[in-house]
DNA sequence: ACTTATTTGCCGATTGGG
DNA sequence: CACTCCCAATCGGCAAAT
């Protein structure tokens, strides 16, 4: 933080720590929803001021603007207005902005009052403290309601009791991991850095049954649908995938999740589908009232980055062309135009 | 051959935005 | 508007593998 402080830039008065991570979190200013255009227009917008800007789709961004405040001369908070104006005008979309030295206290201090402001929380101990105590548990990003009956139950209610705990009763609590970044948030620290490009780690879909369903034939059929759409989305995003996971939700909303590693990783429907089937037949599911069926792609990858294993089975390649021909004419005419061609395929 | 440290796989639990 | 349900995504922790 303390580095290039930039004294050589004289143009640059003295001002508090420099509190330099912003939350922007857009709301249509009238209309429903953000579209997809919108909101990549917004990001192209934040970055005319600085590159370190990570998306949070669909409708918010965390930049960092540390190094944009000494090359534009201007402080955090007349760049986040800036910003507004900028998206008001050429978007129609007002936005929130939270200023502090932390992607968690930009968050919370976004969230902190009514939408369409910008509000900056001085990169300052007392200020961070100050603004942290008072706040209940549940506040602190990353703690939700389970975790905060946990820490009620101990009597921390409220954050600056939480910092006021001693590490080793919160890692007692709740563990070693997750009682240290307690511990941290609640005296407002944060290390995540702003990252841009993100990637997502997993990609999913959940399939919810009409009626609680015990037909396995028809679970099997939701599993294919899910698992060629999951594909689809794979090749589309050029990923592949690692793992596989299933999720099955029962009537009385426990649920039962398997995964499986691939061999390789894919992103093709055949392959997909195999496991899919593989996981839900090794449930063994007996009279089960099953509600929905999920599966989830994990370990992301771009696909160029991993190493084909060439096929040598005919069979595969011809199925390769026909998954690339039915991509394209999905992305041609619609989802409609090719119903669920894997099937054939799949054992 | 054995011990230990680190990674990977697996699965339930939790979060938070809609 | 509060509330609940929904659901994609990630995390924590344990065990097996390296």
């Amino acid at each position: 933080m303390s580095a290039g402080e930039g004294r050589h830039l004289a143009a640059v008065p003295d001002r508090p720590p420099a509190a330099g991570v912003l939350y922007v979190h857009f709301h249509p200013v009238a209309g429903p929803a953000l579209t997809e255009d919108t909101y990549d227009g917004l990001l192209a917008l934040l970055a005319e001021v600085t590159p370190v800007v990570q998306a949070l789709p669909p409708d918010a961004a965390l930049l960092d603007v540390r190094g944009a405040v000494r090359y534009f001369g201007h402080d955090p908070a007349e760049l986040a207005a800036l910003l507004r104006v900028r998206a008001l005008a050429r978007y129609g979309a007002d936005c929130t902005v939270g200023i502090a030295g932390n992607p968690m206290l930009a968050r919370m201090t976004a969230h902190d009052g009514p939408p369409g402001s910008v509000r900056t929380l001085p990169d300052d101990a007392q200020a961070v403290a100050a603004f942290l105590a008072r706040k209940p548990a549940a506040a602190l990003y990353g703690v939700g309601p389970a975790t905060a009956r946990t820490l009620c139950a101990y009597g921390l209610d409220s954050v600056g009791r939480i910092a006021e705990a001693p590490l080793s009763a919160l890692q007692r609590v709740l563990g070693a991991a997750a009682g240290r970044r307690i511990h941290e948030r609640a005296r407002g620290i944060d290390p995540t850095p702003v990252t841009p490009d993100a990637r997502v780690r997993s990609m999913g879909s959940e399939h919810r049954f009409g009626s609680d369903e015990l037909d396995p034939h028809r679970r099997r059929r939701a599993l294919l649908a899910l698992a060629d759409g999951l594909g689809l989305r794979l090749r589309q995003s050029g990923q592949v995938a690692r793992g596989l996971k299933l999720t099955v939700r029962y009537a009385d909303g426990s649920s039962t999740t398997r995964s499986r590693t691939f061999p390789e990783p894919t992103a093709h429907t055949p392959e997909l589908t195999a496991a899919a089937y593989a996981l839900h037949a090794a449930l063994g599911l007996q009279r089960a009232r099953v509600r929905a069926v999920a599966l989830r792609a994990e370990g992301l990858c771009d696909a160029q980055l991993v190493a084909h294993q060439l096929s040598f089975d005919p069979e595969d390649e011809k199925a390769r062309r026909v998954e690339a021909a039915v991509d394209r004419a999905r992305a041609r005419f619609g989802m409609a135009a090719v119903g669920l061609a894997s099937a054939h395929h799949v054992a």
